[in-house]
DNA sequence: CAATAATTGAAATTGATTATCATGTTCTCT
DNA sequence: AGAGAACATGATAATCAATTTCAATTATTG
């Protein structure tokens, strides 16, 4: 799936920037990763297949995706270390998370998103995005 | 109103942590505060009013505050900084976020609770909090 | 009031992220 | 293809928020 790639660089020669070897390993790695994945942890990640790339530019690769509307970062409270993940997964769906195992789980939940919409509305607001995070206890840590 | 200060120094009674000047002083600020306010802002506001309590202190006290459910962090995207609220009013009010001046509006909408809840038990998990923040423009940024 | 344990503030430390800078690469124009 | 200009890279240093350390101080308890 290269039409990512293709996106990325396609706003990269818009901007006048380059396309460089580094870039593109950090944006098809990145691409390849679900779910979220912070800077620290895609460096890693990246350095496996491609040595060399070093932890400055994958944060500043990650922040150029994110200029280009291609990934989202996200804080969860109480971490200290922002994440990310692709922006396509990551536009309306919201996390459960638990408060003691720290398992995130995934969901949408399209009624949610129509009362938000009426919410913002009642207060003149349009909106362009969102986050929602529950927390609280998974089965298997209310049970233990 | 000070409930909030007795709740604290029974807290602490329990814990066998004394009873302060500075913690009484920060923790007086902070209720006194609405919205939200970071541990800096906090330290400045204090210092008028109680001179010599240190920044240190300050991120000490709002520990505490949290572990004795009086606070709330949080984290808004994009903030290196986090900010506290008072518990009660962090209870079940969600934030609207102008993305171009930063206007904050505080709400609440107890059918997405409900519906939160409901995907909560779908997943096995009890809710015991939860975080929302919708994106957009207020309607003077729109209209500007 | 004395003993004990917790608290304080300043400074040092950490951890995450960003800026600097000399060197290397990509793109554009011919 | 080649040269020049502009941008990118990586190592290191710097920054920023938050935490830890530690010697000196203060609150509690008996």
């Amino acid at each position: 799936m290269n039409k990512k790639i293709a996106d990325l660089n396609r706003y990269l020669a818009d901007k006048g920037l380059k396309i460089t070897r580094q870039r593109e390993a950090v944006a098809q790695v990145f691409f390849d990763t679900d779910g979220h994945i912070s800077a620290e942890e895609l460096y890693i990640k990246v350095s496996r297949s491609y040595p060399g790339v070093g932890l400055t530019t994958v944060y500043r690769t990650l922040k150029l995706l994110k200029e280009a509307g291609l990934a989202k970062e996200r804080r969860f409270a109480e971490d200290s270390q922002g994440v990310f993940e692709k922006e396509d997964t990551a536009r309306h769906h919201d996390h459960l998370i638990c408060t003691r195992c720290g398992k995130i789980i995934e969901f949408k939940e399209p009624l949610i998103e129509k009362l938000q919409e009426e919410v913002a509305q009642k207060h003149g607001f349009s909106v362009e995005d969102h986050k929602m995070e529950l927390y609280g206890l998974c089965s298997s840590c209310r049970t233990a």
